[in-house]
DNA sequence: CTGAAAGCGCTAACAG
DNA sequence: CTGTTAGCGCTTTCAG
């Protein structure tokens, strides 16, 4: 910012902070110049000398559909107030992923942003002095105020809707206990449902698959070659469901007449591929906002009125499920 | 970032940015110190000092669908790269909107990011020092590089996907043309695709109408109330596409027996509301994946390869659209 | 009412 | 090999 009005870098920064003490005259001809250089100040060089900088963090590995869906609906809690938002996506640059959203935090907080919101974190023993919220965390919720789907609920729900249609061997797909707490989640969902409905659990049924498209495929073609196959299948997993459907085609299997499929989404666009799957449907940009607006109210001073928000899920019915063959 | 290794901050930072001029040990005991407190430097006040940040700034005035969806290809584009991304989404909380674009630009850039990306930015004249590439620019292209779609040949596209089913009276509904650049070009894609096909245009089937919901209703209320109403409808906005479909069936008009509909997508979720629709859809990933590409270049001190890409649009034919009654 | 000077966390140049 | 020092653009005392 040259002095272009003829005075000291002090000046106008009392002029963009709306600090007393200066003649209305130079005020007026500092915002002149201003105005015409379409200038403000740096981001940079006021958050590192200024406690508040009114930026809200949020931090996520990547951008894909989920992150993507969640942006939407954090940028939607944000309009109408002060502050202002941050995307940052490392991508990983700098060492291995486990323990980025620490890292992140300490390459951001204190300088840049008030608070921040983790999204998908892989641990949560996040310290640092600003105020933060993780989104659907892999690891239990510890301290720090969490979002998440309910993904328990979702689980029974999908189970559920098979039930009710009359299916009663129903097929489970899911993923290796070890990447996130909810797929083991979802299938305990599945577990309760079949418990509740008197429907003893076949282990044969229950498959689990890595996240990798021939590896989700080779385990429907397995499941759909079992001597008593399921007449329904809760994939739950956006991968296992496109697997599900591709492989039964190609099996000539009709959906939903020989085999109904019920899907669960960790995205959205899942639709655009499959538009006829009937789904359980995670409330993303609702966590995003949520997780936001709780965020907003720590900054605030005041404490939050839940620290732990769990989402319910909703069934989307398309033309995938239907009653089983013979009813 | 406390002494805990009981060395200067220089060393510390000497170690972060391998610097030679570092015993072994001492290189170890920090690292380790840094990996037990996941420490990373704070990227403000490193890229305060710093020239360069390995940071790129994508800049957009809100998070909505058009830009989520463009983040996923910027994203995509970063990858692999050296770079991390930083979203800033402003919301317009200094003056109003025109210009906005210079204005974070000014409070981003020289600090905290090596380039930019402007999402559709209302003006042009951009030039502090960093290098800038702005995606759908509302007014023409000038000498900052762009990427937009081909609204020209999406506007034919619809139209002759039209013709080519046998109709001669299709309805076009736009927006006024203060708004974009691209409404406009919709229009004349119509228009032309109607003459090639030696058909007359009728004045009474082009309508405008503003970015709103009731406004939108009422037009298309308006054209398919004509006494020689169209047999197809280009809706060349996702508003109009989807008033469109709502307001025939309240009609009682069948889609496509009696109407057929072509939309316009500013925003793949449309699909998810009207999943019969015949669209043409913009690469709007792509545009994101490119912007980033070609930014990436600049930063190189490559001269990009183009520096105006306008992508083609893809017509994407469903149930709505059929040959008109009568044939 | 205005300007000069210090310091935010960091890195580069230089001295020890 | 290590520590000290200056300065990035800004805001905030504090003198003029």
């Amino acid at each position: 910012m040259a002095e272009h009005a003829g005075v000291s870098v002090a000046t106008v920064s009392k002029v963009l902070n709306d600090r007393h003490g200066v003649s209305a005259a130079t005020v007026d001809r500092v915002r002149a110049v201003i105005a015409e250089l379409g200038y403000e100040s740096s981001l940079v060089a006021r958050s590192l000398r200024n406690q508040r900088t009114n930026v809200i963090g949020i931090l996520v590995w990547d951008i894909e559909p989920f992150s993507a869906e969640l942006l939407k609906g954090a940028a939607r809690a944000i309009r109408g107030t002060a502050y202002e938002l941050v995307v940052y996506a490392g991508g990983g640059k700098g060492s291995g992923r486990v323990g980025w959203e620490r890292r992140y935090l300490s390459r951001l907080s204190g300088t840049l942003i008030d608070g921040a919101v983790l999204v998908t974190p892989t641990v949560l023993d996040v310290d640092g002095g600003a105020p933060v919220v993780a989104v659907d965390p892999h690891s239990g919720r510890e301290t720090v105020p969490t979002v998440d789907a309910d993904n328990l609920q979702g689980g029974r729900l999908a189970t559920e809707h098979l039930i009710g249609l009359g299916h009663r061997r129903i097929g489970f797909l899911g993923r290796p206990p070890r990447d996130l707490e909810s797929g083991p989640l979802r299938e305990e969902g599945y577990r309760s449902a079949l418990a509740d409905a008197g429907i003893p659990a076949d282990p044969a049924l229950v498959r689990v698959a890595d996240y990798d498209e021939n590896d989700a495929r080779n385990t429907v073609r397995e499941l759909l070659s079992l001597p008593d196959r399921p007449t329904a299948v809760f994939a739950a997993n956006d991968m296992s469901a496109i697997a599900t459907m591709e492989v039964a085609a190609s099996m000539g299997l009709r959906v939903p007449e020989d085999l109904s499929v019920v899907g669960f989404d960790n995205v959205p666009e899942s639709v655009m591929s499959e538009p006829a799957l009937t789904t359980v449907e995670q409330p993303i940009q609702m966590m995003g906002r949520l997780a936001v607006e709780i965020l907003l109210e720590m900054l605030a001073g005041r404490e939050p009125a839940q620290r732990h928000v769990r989402l319910p899920t909703r069934l989307i019915p398309r033309a995938s499920s239907a009653p089983p063959p013979g009813r």
